[in-house]
DNA sequence: ATGGCTCGCTCCGCGAGA
């Protein structure tokens, strides 16, 4: 099965460009993140007639996720309620940040992690909050389905210092390289968890996100925030996890690029 | 350097992104 990761920044803006690139790689899902639409004015035509199934869980202008797949998925739910209920969830279902289905007893979930803003803000708090819920989220569900995850998306946080085209700081105040944010996501990997990519390489510069400013991918300015994380089974299985930066290069990118896994 | 691009918005300047 093979599983790729966009974070496509609007996706009627980039639709021909995904689905141009779905048709060229043919993966078995597409995870989108920033789709930025409403459910009702996603794009799913195109899709469709690409032979793919369409779920989405979208807003307006902000956030929206969608799962994009050649076979129909089981068990599609949305946000974190479902699984942790509305006492623990709050309101931190608002933001449609997560989406998740079931293919081939494998559960599939897609998540765009908040951003953060700057450091120690509100918005860095509730990045931190979100991420104890998806923690709390995960923890149920590897229990449930033994025979494989796999969680793939923006995570908006840096693992490792070679995952960032600058010297990291010990004590970096900067927003998706902060120590409390590594801790946080080191919790969930712990769960029994596992980065796909780093299985394969461990070259520094690897990376999925260039700013739109400053040439920063003319530079190679980058830093590695899009990740698929494998349960043990999977991530034993997996014999591939690849960054595809042809996207980047086109007119009117993305500023992220697609991740693919295959297991 | 609270900049630098690019997105959507009951749009023509602003908040958000990372």
């Amino acid at each position: 099965m093979k599983v790729a990761t966009w974070n496509v920044n609007s996706i009627r803006t980039r639709l021909d460009i995904v689905v141009n690139w779905l048709r060229e790689n043919p993966v078995d899902v597409l995870g989108l993140q920033e789709t930025k639409v409403i459910d009702e004015l996603f794009p799913r035509s195109p899709f469709e007639e690409a032979g793919y199934h369409v779920y989405v869980s979208g807003q307006k202008s902000y956030n929206g996720v969608a799962l994009i797949t050649r076979s129909p998925l089981s068990d599609v739910s949305t946000g974190f309620t479902p699984i942790l209920g509305a006492d623990r969830v709050g309101e931190f279902d608002e933001q449609k940040r997560l989406i998740t289905g079931v293919l081939d007893n494998i559960r599939i979930i897609t998540v765009y992690v908040p951003n953060g803003g700057d450091f120690e803000s509100d918005k860095y708090f509730y990045k931190l909050d979100w991420l104890s819920l998806l923690q709390d989220y995960l923890d149920i569900l590897l229990k449930r389905h033994p025979q494989g995850l796999c969680i793939s998306g923006d995570f908006n946080i840096v693992p490792e210092d070679r995952d960032v085209h600058f010297e990291v700081s010990p004590n970096s105040q900067k927003t998706g390289i902060t120590p409390k944010e590594r801790e946080a996501l080191q919790r969930i990997l712990k769960l029994g968890l596992a980065d796909a990519f780093r299985k394969f390489n461990q070259e520094e510069g690897q990376y999925t996100w260039w700013d739109y400013r400053q040439n920063s991918f003319k530079r190679q300015r980058g830093w590695r925030i899009d990740h698929h994380y494998l349960s043990a089974p999977l991530g034993d299985r997996a014999s591939s996890c690849i960054i595809d930066i042809a996207p980047r290069h086109l007119t009117k990118p993305s500023d992220h690029t697609p991740v693919i896994v295959e297991f």
